[in-house]
DNA sequence: TTCTCGATTACCT
DNA sequence: GGTAATCGAGAAT
């Protein structure tokens, strides 16, 4: 069927599987300025950390689990876990099967379906739609359901930076051992970061 | 089988 | 600045 004459895509060229064959901070780094939608609705990528095998904070340091399954997977894929019982936290897994890293998603500027997150989140304030991993999780409506899914496919779309920017790294949150790792990454300046960097 | 605590958030003083 | 909410993985018993 013939390809419809539209205008250049306003958005980078959708992200293959092959982007998350790479160790966790480059792809986490990389990350940055992407932008993610879930079933339509999201916006940029403006925040995420990196989690590896040799890091006493990531899940997957003391091997493999029912629970951390999806980190020794194929990467591009989805690892979504439960968080205090309450939250959920949504992890894209990279360097290769059996290898056990992923780069958590941390903060998401919104662009699209804002309504629609609003009415999820019961609240309406931009900056506070999705800036921290519970929140941009129950934004987007992700939940367990979709542990192991791949990035590459519904309900996720995933594509390029539109433009390159600064990126700032520092000490990741929330966790108690390898506070010395710089593998926090958010967009300089961002407004919609879980925590100034 | 029981206990502890977390890659968090919202609401309290 | 402090803490309740809430549940399952992993450790302890």
């Amino acid at each position: 069927m013939p390809a419809p004459a539209s205008a250049p895509n306003p958005r980078g060229a959708a992200i293959p599987t092959a982007f998350f064959d790479r160790d966790a901070s480059t792809v986490a780094r990389a990350l940055i300025g992407t932008e993610l939608r879930v079933d339509g609705v999201g916006g940029i990528i403006v925040e995420t950390e990196a989690y590896d095998t040799t890091d006493p904070a990531s899940h997957s340091f003391k091997g493999a689990t029912p629970r951390n399954a999806a980190m020794f997977g194929p990467p591009g894929r989805a690892y979504v876990y439960r968080s205090y019982g309450i939250h959920w936290c949504l992890n894209f897994v990279c360097e290769g099967e059996g290898v056990g890293s992923a780069v958590l998603i941390r903060a998401i500027e919104p662009t699209i379906g804002i309504a629609e997150m609003a009415r999820r989140r019961g609240m309406a304030d931009a900056r506070r739609l999705c800036s921290g991993p519970g929140r941009l999780c129950q934004a987007l409506g992700i939940d367990g359901s979709v542990n192991h899914a791949r990035i590459d496919r519904p309900p996720f779309d995933l594509f390029e930076a539109a433009h390159r920017q600064p990126i700032a790294a520092g000490p990741r949150i929330g966790i108690t051992r390898g506070t010395d790792l710089p593998w926090r990454y958010s967009a300089k300046g961002s407004k919609f970061l879980s925590r100034p960097q």
